[in-house]
DNA sequence: CTGTTAGCGCGTTCAT
DNA sequence: ATGAACGCGCTAACAG
C-alpha cells in the first residue's frame, strides 16, 4: 500500500496549466522551458523543469501534436518479430528510444501485402516523427510517400533505398564463412540460400550470396550451381535443402548456410543421415545465434542488438537536427570457430 | 520543430470536417458514423463511411484522444522481447491488434529496474486504451499504479494479479514432461529450473517446478533436493546446471528443464561429456521452441502465438464492452516425444 | 435522428 | 524574457 517515501503522485489529470501555475510562470513559459526553446531563463527553465519532475509530469504528446508539435512517437516497422534477430534489433532501438523519452509504436509487416497497407496508412495520419524500417526492402514510391511527410527513416540491420543505415556487410560475413572453410581445404562447398518471401528463390539478403561467388573465385574454384540451393528462410527448409544436397552424385564436403537455423536444420539431415560433423562434413552458419554457441556450430558473429542502438541513436540525432550524424554505418563481423567445421575428408 | 528542409504546403491532410462537407452532414453526424455510435440513420452512416474510405481518410487519434475518444493505441509491457516466447506472443497479439485498427505502443521492461521506472513513471500514461501485461508477474503496489492510469489490463503467457489472463498451466505442462520420463522407468529425475532474474534463486515460473514435485510424489518417489538446480534463464546456465548435476555421486538418468533453452545447454553438457543422448540419459524441457525440432528435443508444446491472440480477443472484447468474454482462459499443451528421452539405463 | 457548441492540452504567433 | 490569445481535429453534451 504504503509507496516510495518521496514519489507520491497520483493526479491522473495534470496539465501544463498545473505546473505552469506551480511553478509561478504562464503556460508559454512552461511549455518553451519544457520544449528547451529559445528565449526562457536559465533559472526560470531549472525551476519548470524540476516541478514538472516533481509533479510526474509528462507531456500529453496527442495534445502537442494536435498544436502542431512533434509526436514524440516512432514507428518500428518489423517483418518478423518473432525472429531471434528482429527481436534483438528492437531491443536495441526501444531502449535508446524509451531512454530519449520517444514512444515506440510497432508494426509488425510480414509479406508484401501487409507492407503496402502499411506505407499507405501509416503517413496519412502523422501518428510518428520516424520510422525505423528493420531490414526491409523500401520501394521507390513507399519511400516518396514517407518523404513528402516530412518524417525522418532510418534503416536498420540493414540498407534500404537511399536511407540513412545501420547494417553489417553481408558479403563480408559470407566471405569469412566461406574463406573459413576453403582454409580448411575445402573444394566442394555448398550453399544453403534464404530466400526472400516475397520473391522464392531469390536471397533475402543478396550479398551472403556474392561472397559466397567471390570467395569461392578468388580462390580459383569453378562454381557448380548443383551446390547452391535455395530456400525459404528457417530450419525446416534448411533440412529439406541439405536432404537434396546429399542426394548429389557427389555431395559437397562442407555447407555453409545464410543463417544459423537453416544451418541448424541442415545438421540434422546430417546426422540423420548417419553422417558426421564435421569428420563427413562441415557446417558454418551466420549470425551467432545464441543457440549456436549451444550447438557448437561454427558461425559468423553480427552485432545486432548494437545495431539496433546505433541506428536509434542516428535517429536521435536526426531527429535533434545534428549535422555530423555518420549516415552510413557498417558494424563489423567476425568468424567464430566451433566444432562443426574441420580439414576436409581425406586432406589432413 | 526543425523537420525536412522544404516545407510542404501540399499537406493530403484533410478532417472530419471534410469528408463531413462532401457527405453533406455535421461534423457530428460524421463523428458517429465513423465511430459506429447508434443514433445515425443506416443509409447516412453507409454515405460517410463511403466517403471516408474514397478519401482514404483516417481519424486523427491524437485529436479523438484529446475530445475525451478512445485513444486506439494499446501498450504491451514485455520483459524479454530478445526471446522467442516473447516475440511470438507480441507477433500474435500485434496482429489481432492492428487488424482491429488499433496501434501497439511497446514498452521493454527488462530487468527490475526497468520495471520500478516503468511502474514509477508510468510512461504510457494518456497514451493507451489498454495494456497487456506479457508474463510478467505484477505486484500489489505495482497493481496500484497501473490501476492509476485508468485502462484495461490484460495478462498474457501468464497469469498476474488478478487481471484476465490467457496462459497455459505451468504444472500441468511440467507434469506432462516428467511423467514421460517416469513411464519411461526413469526414478532418478532432476530438474534444471529457471530463476527468477529479479529474485535469483526462485523460480520465475513456480508452477514448473510444482508440477515436478507433484509428479514424483504421486510416483512414490521421495525427492532428492540434491537433483533440483535453479539458475538463470538461458542455455549456458543450462550447461552449467548439468556439469553440477553430472558431477554428483550418483547423477540422474534424465533431466527435465523448465525451457528448452536450459535443456539445449545442458545437452551440450551431456554430450562435452562424452554421455550419450538418450541412451545415458534422457532430456526433456517445455515449449516446443521452433529449434527443439531441429534438435530433435522432447518437450512439451505451448500454444505461444495463440496466446497472443486470444489475449487480444479478449482485450478488444473487454474494450468493446462485451459481457460475456470469458476472463480466465488456459490453453492446453501437450507431450511431443522426440529422440531425447528413452528408457531408464538397464531397464529395458 | 441530426446539428451546434464547447472544450480536451498544448505549441505558437503576436504582443509586451 | 515572458504572457495572452488562438486553433490543431475531434468527441461530448446539449439542443432541435
Amino acid at each position: 500500500m504504503s509507496d516510495q517515501p518521496p514519489r507520491m503522485s497520483d493526479p491522473p489529470q495534470m496539465s501544463l496549466a498545473d505546473i505552469a501555475k506551480a511553478s509561478g510562470v504562464s503556460l508559454a513559459t512552461a511549455s518553451r522551458a519544457l520544449n528547451d526553446a529559445y528565449g526562457v531563463a536559465a533559472s526560470t527553465r531549472q525551476r519548470v523543469l524540476d516541478i514538472a519532475r516533481q509533479l510526474d509530469y509528462v507531456v500529453s504528446p496527442d495534445a502537442a501534436r494536435l498544436a502542431g508539435g512533434a509526436t514524440r512517437r516512432v514507428a518500428l516497422v518489423v517483418p518478423h518479430i518473432e525472429r531471434w534477430f528482429f527481436g534483438e534489433l528492437v531491443s536495441g532501438l526501444e531502449h535508446e528510444l524509451s531512454a530519449a523519452g520517444l514512444d515506440v509504436l510497432l508494426y509488425h509487416v510480414g509479406d508484401a501485402e501487409d507492407r503496402a497497407e502499411f506505407f499507405a496508412e501509416l503517413p496519412a495520419r502523422r501518428k510518428v516523427d520516424a520510422v525505423v524500417v528493420l531490414a526491409l526492402p523500401v520501394g521507390e514510391s513507399e519511400r516518396l510517400r514517407l518523404e513528402l511527410m516530412g518524417v525522418t527513416i532510418v534503416a536498420a540491420g540493414g540498407q534500404s533505398a537511399a536511407y540513412p543505415y545501420v547494417r553489417i556487410d553481408d558479403e563480408v560475413a559470407a566471405r569469412q564463412a566461406v574463406d573459413h572453410l576453403l582454409r580448411l581445404g575445402h573444394t566442394r562447398i555448398g550453399m544453403i540460400s534464404a530466400a526472400d518471401p516475397d520473391q522464392p528463390g531469390w536471397p533475402s539478403l543478396p550479398g551472403r550470396s556474392q561472397g559466397y561467388y567471390a570467395a569461392l573465385a578468388a580462390a580459383g574454384i569453378t562454381l557448380d550451381e548443383r551446390l547452391v540451393i535455395t530456400v525459404d528462410w528457417g530450419g525446416t527448409s534448411g533440412a529439406d535443402a541439405m536432404a537434396r544436397l546429399l542426394s548429389l552424385p557427389t555431395p559437397p564436403t562442407a555447407v555453409y548456410a545464410h543463417s544459423d537455423e537453416v544451418a541448424l536444420g541442415a545438421m540434422r539431415t546430417i546426422r540423420r543421415a548417419g553422417l558426421r560433423i564435421p569428420e563427413d562434413i562441415s557446417i558454418v552458419g551466420i549470425d551467432d545465434h545464441p543457440l549456436a554457441d549451444l550447438v557448437d556450430l561454427t558461425t559468423v558473429h553480427q552485432p545486432v542488438r548494437e545495431q539496433g542502438i546505433t541506428a536509434a541513436r542516428m535517429l536521435l540525432g536526426l531527429l535533434r537536427g545534428d549535422t555530423d550524424v555518420d549516415q552510413a554505418v557498417t558494424l563489423p563481423t567476425y568468424l567464430v570457430p566451433r566444432r562443426t567445421t574441420a580439414a576436409a575428408p581425406g586432406r589432413l
